[in-house]
DNA sequence: GCCGTTTTCGGCCCGACTGTTTTCAGTCG
């Protein structure tokens, strides 16, 4: 449906339709991504009004795609422009009004026309466009592979930019330092990592900057900005910014878009202007510059909204009413429920190892969760007994004895019941054949009285593979109905359940386990992007399982109530 | 097309950069 919406929006802007019916469509369509619950459903009730930036229309439109597939907007759009304009304003340097006129005026329909069109010289017959242009199309055209670039990890992302963060912090002269972007909205992925700072000498930072031993590359060097790629190919944005507006540069530099657009609309209604330099009371003229991002959204009359919120997704009117919930933090994790030692093939590190660097880490458990295959008969009595005796040893620490179990294709487990019995803590996942009915076999696997948790739920690998088509609606009733938890799991490559995926979840009161699913014990670290996706979820402490004791955590499972 | 801490009608974020221009439109973030 969001496709749909943006497809819309895309043709009209050709048309040259008005740009609030636009950005009207872009937002639902947005909306609709973030949405893990069904926006059809509650369209054909009437009730997709409720939701903000849906109104009467775009509820018709929805309920067209339900009834015939498509809008009918769209479908007439559709017969009448060429499918490849609507390519044409992706090009880097060409916007809308550039691609319709390309076609109207010069009667180009498809890339391979534009690319001859440019290459002899004839796009420069249209007024406004010259050799610069045509050159820039050509390259682009050229250069088909950077067309979708993959977004690098959060995982990958985040410790590289905050070490650049306490790198710069060292340096002399400088005074305040924050990444900024995307991951400082801790975003799953990123395009640039982004980084802002003040200092006494801001040319001297940044040639500081550009010198730095990683940096493999210098895109570009002024005295307040530069950009430089890393040498494992991240690309990193250096503003260096005056220190009375600080807090108005990061609020600014951190977005996202969407939220800083919102926050601006808002701002107009009552009188004032705001931009990244300050805010400005328009009558009187008096501008309001911060240090402090804190007192910014306090002058704008919100509670502080935490970086990780700042979607456009509800957070301002939340922050406005001083609702806003307290989200979890990486310190409230008590334990963590899923990890693997060497007892599984692919882990790297001893029961003893992964045991001491949990509890290096302020835990006072760890469940161990190999994979099932490895563990079959003498061997899980074989780990069992060395679980207990390192309990001895580590008391009051303690490890759990878990199990990873395969849901089967035929939505079996692949342990039997008697086995399960006796683990103190049981995972079951999807591992293989995700198009065969995943949500049914995730659902079975729920109502067996032994499985504590559904790992990874939709099992989606980012950049690899789309999650499994699976029915969150179904699967959070029949984790309330049974007593079985969901995991958000950390592994960078994963984070599943995804943010908007754990919010809903959050919002239908099922508990989620942040877990590292480590293989070795430096990976135990990845609870810390776990907990940033449980905050951009809006999950509260309490809504985190493994923010319990484990005697706490045992009582609230199936098993002992 | 949506929406209301003035409004059910009349607004709708803000500034920088680029390429093409002699004052600006389009694009980008």
């Amino acid at each position: 449906m969001a496709e749909q919406f943006e497809r819309l929006a895309d043709l009209l802007e050709l048309e040259g339709a008005e740009s609030f019916r636009l950005i009207a469509y872009r937002r639902a369509a947005q909306r609709m991504r973030e949405s893990a619950g069904s926006i059809a459903e509650l369209a054909l009730a009437g009730r997709a009004k409720e939701i903000s930036g849906i109104g009467k229309t775009i509820e018709e439109k929805i309920v067209q795609i339900v009834e015939s597939g498509t809008i009918e907007a769209l479908a007439v759009r559709e017969a009448r422009i060429p499918p490849d304009v609507a390519l044409f304003m992706r090009l880097p340097g060409l916007g809308p009004k550039s691609a319709a006129r390309l076609w109207r005026e010069l009667g180009i329909t498809t890339l391979d026309e534009l690319r001859a069109a440019a290459t002899e010289e004839r796009l420069r017959a249209l007024q406004g466009f010259g050799a610069k242009t045509e050159a820039r199309i050509l390259e682009a055209l050229a250069d088909t592979a950077a067309a979708e670039p993959v977004r690098p990890l959060l995982g990958q992302g985040l410790p590289a930019v905050l070490a650049v963060v306490a790198a710069l912090r060292e340096h002399p002269g400088v005074d305040l330092v924050s990444e900024a972007g995307s991951v400082r909205r801790r975003r799953e992925t990123f395009r640039d990592l982004d980084v802002i700072a003040t200092a006494a000498d801001p040319a001297a930072l940044t040639e500081h900057f550009t010198r730095l031993a990683w940096v493999e590359a210098v895109a570009a060097h002024g005295p307040t900005k530069a950009t430089v790629v890393s040498n494992d190919g991240l690309r990193f944005d250096l503003r260096v910014v005056p220190p009375e507006s600080y807090g108005n540069l990061l609020q600014h530099f951190t977005g996202s878009k969407e939220h800083n657009v919102a926050l601006r609309e808002a701002a107009v209604r009552v009188g004032l202007s705001v931009s990244e330099y300050g805010v400005l009371r328009v009558e009187s003229g008096e501008l309001f510059r911060t240090r402090s991002e804190e007192a910014l959204y306090d002058h704008l009359g919100y509670q502080f909204v935490p970086p990780e919120l700042r979607e456009n997704a509800g957070e301002l009117e939340a922050a406005r009413r001083g609702e806003l919930p307290a989200l979890v933090e990486v310190g409230d994790l008590r334990g963590d429920l899923h990890s693997h030692s060497t007892w599984s093939a692919d882990g790297k590190s001893t029961l003893e190892e992964m045991a001491l660097a949990a509890q290096a880490r302020g835990y006072s458990y760890l469940a161990v969760t190999d994979h099932s295959h490895y563990l079959r008969e003498e061997r899980l009595d074989a780990q069992t007994a060395e679980i207990d005796r390192l309990n001895e040893r580590l008391a009051p620490f303690r490890l759990v004895k878990g199990i990873e179990v395969n849901i089967r294709a035929d939505g079996s487990l692949d342990v039997s019941d008697e086995d399960l019995a006796g683990r103190e803590w049981v995972l079951a996942s999807l591992h293989t054949a995700f198009d065969r009915s995943p949500t049914e076999r995730i659902l079975g696997a729920m109502e067996n009285p032994h499985v504590d948790c559904i790992g990874h739920p939709t099992a989606r690998k980012l950049n690899r593979r789309r999650g499994a088509d699976v029915d969150l609606d179904r699967i959070f009733a029949k984790a309330l109905e049974t007593g079985t938890y969901l995991e958000l799991n950390s592994q960078p490559d994963r984070l599943d359940l995804r943010d908007t995926h754990a919010r809903a979840a959050g919002e239908a009161g099922v508990l989620l386990a942040v877990s590292s699913d480590a293989h070795r014990t430096e990976a135990l670290a990845y609870a810390e992007i776990g907990v940033s996706q449980a905050r951009r979820a809006w999950l509260t402490r309490g809504q985190v399982l493994n923010t319990r004791t484990w005697p706490q955590l045992r009582k609230l499972t199936k098993r002992d109530s």
